[in-house]
DNA sequence: CCTACCGATCGGTAGG
DNA sequence: CCTACCGATCGGTAGG
């Protein structure tokens, strides 16, 4: 499962140089993530090719294969580094839990309208996962279990209803799948959606409906 | 663009059968088409290949490419065939217009439980088409469009609203967004969501959210 | 990291 | 509709 490493240490690995080859080797592979990230952005995982990945980063198919071992692994890496990335911007900016979280949610629709790439991305490979035996399968069961969590535990708290609830839930559910949902649609006809103004909306429309009765 | 058709007339093509070949050409078409239709739905479109197809149907895959000219086309007409077949089922049950468009959809959303390959397929295909240049993204950009017309007036029509309210057409597009996210969630696992319950909750909150104020 | 290669598969065409 | 073929491309491996 590990990559071995047997290609000749840089000419100028002595003490000059402080950079040892496996910082310069992770340098190399967050270039790859990058790279792979816009490629499998835009063409899709089954679509998008390792060759086209190493042609922007300056190297051969063969050199993505050394240092991710295969084109699924990649795929997982990629992945796995959206998610970090996703994860340190919510920390960096607040991590809401509560019903914080919801506007949170509003703020992030409002500003995936700036990230085409980054929703199209998602958009495409989550889309994929759903086919049959797709390595991304896992990883979006995962994510959603775990998104849910998050958006019943708001929902529960900005109503006053118990997270055990159907209707929280299943208000839950609905306010992932309209994000998701709308960001389709946005991506097919920019102009036909208002990401943030429809988020909210749902939010409100929502949250008022749980609150009575 | 019109494929010619130079294969040998049927042995028994005679008074005494009545099946000419186009007859039964369409025969065949239908066959592939619905071959078709199960593969890009298990696999999606770039992973789906004309030789699954082709076996399906018992040929190989230059008979497939006979009957439709090329894979592009071969999609087409998979999203026409399925179009036309929603229309009929619209048509067949009744064809609501006014408000009672928003039942038929929570009916739907019912009813898709029950048909997983149909509801992978529509999934898989429309979360590939937002990626660069394929094929079936005019498709889906047009379906759309109709749609949120469609639901747009049915949503000004329950509420008593205008349909150019901005707040009427951001309720449609949830909705349907609604609807297709939905749908992704229960094919990652059918048992996180009700997907008859989650589009219930989402029209009734929208419609008496938009009757107030 | 590259070169060089592999087998497999792809969509499409020719030609009957 | 098939056989037979094409060039292109794919992911992956060997070996340095």
């Amino acid at each position: 499962m590990s990559i071995p490493e047997y290609w000749p240490a840089p000419a100028s690995s002595g003490a000059a140089r402080a950079q040892r080859p496996s910082r310069r080797s992770g340098q190399r592979r967050a270039e790859i993530l990058r790279a792979a990230t816009a490629v499998f952005g835009e063409r899709g995982y089954a679509n998008g090719s390792l060759n086209e990945i190493a042609e922007r980063v300056g190297m051969t198919h063969a050199g993505v294969l050394h240092h991710f071992g295969s084109k699924e692994q990649l795929l997982i890496a990629v992945l796995e580094y959206r998610d970090d990335a996703d994860v340190a911007e919510l920390e960096g900016h607040h991590a809401p839990r509560g019903a914080a979280l919801l506007d949170h949610l509003v703020e992030t629709a409002q500003n995936n309208a700036e990230r085409r790439g980054i929703v199209q991305g998602y958009t495409a490979l989550l889309g994929e996962s759903v086919t049959e035996e797709h390595p991304a399968r896992q990883f979006f069961t995962d994510r959603y279990t775990g998104l849910r969590d998050m958006v019943t535990s708001a929902i529960a708290d900005a109503t006053g209803r118990s997270a055990d609830d159907p209707l929280v839930s299943s208000a839950a559910s609905v306010v992932i799948a309209t994000m998701d949902g709308l960001q389709t649609q946005w991506l097919l006809d920019p102009s036909s959606v208002d990401m943030r103004e429809a988020v909210r909306l749902t939010v409100e429309a929502l949250v008022a409906r749980l609150r009575q009765a």
